[in-house]
DNA sequence: TCAAACCCTGTAGTAGGTGTAGAGTCAAGC
DNA sequence: GCTTGACTCTACACCTACTACAGGGTTTGA
């Protein structure tokens, strides 16, 4: 099939699956004489597990090394259980810190329920007094993703 | 006070100040004869306010909009509330996709305790499994931090 | 006077794509 | 045979919020 097929199919878009190649993620397919590539349905379950690795909110990283194991079925899967592990802790984590962070923002939302003039605003004063309260070394982190 | 010294009595780094500056949050500061820049509490005050905001994980836009409203003081702050609001949505709708995510991989996990080949080991099954059940139209979020 | 420590600008890189320009290919309809 | 439209190709710029250079200039203390 054409990468338009494979698109549709699987739900990604074509340049992201151009994306994969280039990124050694799926291997390259075939070509036709006018230079179109063409797809099996061994790219389509690769390209369908790698997005369902993404799902799982994995990293490219992460996917190529489950990637490998599936490439070498004799290997001895005890990193996959330790990446899924260390993957799990990230999640945890990033669901801990983003808990205490709603909490500091319900907070803050309680400061100016009713309209104010900005500079009476308690939400703003409160970002304030938490800025300067925090002093000046502010935490270095700033996690987004569970990575 | 220099770049050197208002980086470190904030705790952050000289690049993001100037990063800060390219990107309209802070305003260009006078400059020494010899090219330096020169800061004054003002500054760093604003600076505090950018990094506790960023410290709340909003975005630079998210910024953006609350610094004019602290330079418009008159102005009516409702939209204020109706920003933390979105905010805190954000934060809770990502939490809540974390909490699923880390369900599914924890159920993952029970799939293969012991080591395998790679060939028979349930974590890469599993993965397998869900990408065939969760047909061809892969969810197309993939959020990564609350936003 | 000289070296270390600081500062400047400009550019490139990060992750995981997305979007575009400009060109080529292919099938259907006239 | 020709045209039109849908599809594909490569290569590159763009996104967020920084971070990390390179290659130079300035300041400060010994």
């Amino acid at each position: 099939m054409k990468i338009g097929e494979l698109a549709h199919a699987s739900g990604t878009p074509a340049e992201t699956i151009r994306f994969y190649e280039r990124e050694g993620l799926l291997s390259t397919p075939e070509r036709t004489e006018g230079n179109y590539r063409i797809y099996t349905e061994v790219h389509a379950d690769r390209l369908g597990f790698i997005r369902q690795c993404r799902n799982l909110d994995m990293t490219l990283d992460e996917v190529r090394v489950l990637l490998r194991f599936k490439d070498a079925p004799q290997a001895d899967c005890s990193e996959v259980n330790a990446l899924l592990d260390e993957h799990i802790g990230h999640v945890a984590m990033r669901i801990h810190e983003l808990r205490t962070l709603e909490k500091t923002l319900r907070a803050l939302c309680t400061q100016c329920v009713s309209p104010h003039a900005a500079m009476d605003c308690g939400i703003l004063q409160g970002i304030e007094a938490g800025a300067s309260r925090s002093g000046k070394p502010v935490s270095r982190r700033h996690v987004r993703g569970a990575h």
